[in-house]
DNA sequence: TATGTTTTGTGAAAGTTGTAACGATTGGCT
DNA sequence: AGCCAATCGTTACAACTTTCACAAAACATA
């Protein structure tokens, strides 16, 4: 699969984009774009020839029309709907976090095992029973799913879901998901990252002590 | 940077190794080992030649052998205390998930704007009031932060936390922090993840829908 | 119109990450 | 002891990503 960190940036850039097009910015340069992005200017060029649109020497990318072709390229036309899995203490931060943030890709259900939870809406979003999954997937056309639950929870519940019409998935339990190859998963593992972190900011101290050496 | 996704995966493979020596399991194959991570077998065994340390062929690897092995070559030999940057929902979420999981990477203190909170402790951490950072920073030798504030207030609390002694941060701010490059930053940048999580579902569907048509 | 400067798009090189192939070593079995 | 199958470490290769380098295009200015 090419391109993954690509669309990601592109992403990133509509986001970005969009801050100007508020600021009433009309045209922009690769290195301006780069820098907000904390990217060079030829990754963002290089990533823009992936949509096809084409900035013109001298003037730049014209805001609006590129940020139509960002949406032409990264947006499913009709939106995409989003179900939340799992509605603990991350499950909660989570649906804060997206509620009513983006109408194309909008988080329309959420599904929790505590009945305590069931019909109650949480930050405007209505909260189901699991055994409701099969028919509000299938009900609210649901392609997308995050799965915050515990990560012995997590397979089972991938399972039904790639069974039921989600075509990708974002994970934050802490253990690889075993789907068909067509479906995409993006893990986030959050104890990885923090270890990740301990572990290079341990290096750049070292790094660091041996320049000096030097 | 190279060898980050290998430092990644040799978190994984702790935590997995920790699960099975907890069910008594002595010895262990690079298969085996793999197929838990969700990696192949070549891919652990290139990993595990980064830190060094030899299994035997037939037999595999020796459990407990194989952790003090990463564990030397992951941890710092005093451990790594930690601050929380943002207390909101995602702060709370991140506190809830991370105290007392791992020893030798504990938060220990927690910072918010909110006078609210000030002297309040959440889930077993102390937060404290923004114009004490320096001090606390300082007086508990935190060397890795997470960053979980607003994206406005983002990069003046990066320059702070680098000033006083911070070497790697985690960023869940959806702006890239502009840092001395011997600093270390994960970002996780949650927008962008759920938006390529949409994209990818949308390709794999197109591609399914383009095979049927061969 | 000619010239110079800035910026773009893109082919080629470099770097990083994942995969495959293969000799070497070990334990089990006869 | 001698052979076989399983597993390991490592080198070589392939795929993906980023960076470098430069021709072509557009605007400004004279």
């Amino acid at each position: 699969m090419a391109l993954e960190r690509t669309v990601g940036r592109l992403t990133l850039y509509r986001r970005l984009l969009n801050e100007q097009v508020a600021g009433g910015v009309e045209n922009l340069r690769s290195h301006q774009l780069a820098a907000r992005a904390g990217v060079t200017a030829v990754q963002v060029r290089r990533d823009l020839m992936q949509i096809g649109y084409d900035g013109s020497p001298k003037r730049g990318y014209d805001v609006k029309k590129l940020l139509e072709s960002l949406r032409h390229f990264l947006d499913e036309p009709g939106g995409q709907r989003v179900a939340l899995l799992g509605v603990g203490n991350l499950g909660r931060a989570l649906l804060s976090y997206f509620i009513g943030r983006r109408p194309h890709l909008s988080i329309v259900a959420a599904f929790d095992t505590d009945p305590q939870l069931s019909g109650r809406v949480i930050y405007g979003c209505r909260c189901h029973p699991l055994d409701e999954l099969e028919d509000v997937l299938k009900a609210q056309d649901i392609t997308v799913a995050i799965v915050a639950v515990p990560a012995v929870a997590a397979q089972e519940l991938a399972d039904r879901l790639v069974q039921n019409g989600v075509k990708g998935i974002l994970n934050f339990a802490p253990i690889p998901l075993a789907v068909p190859s067509e479906i995409f998963v993006e893990n986030i593992d959050l104890t990885m990252s923090l270890e990740k972190v301990a572990y290079f900011s341990r290096e750049a101290a070292c790094e660091t002590a041996c320049e000096r050496k030097n």
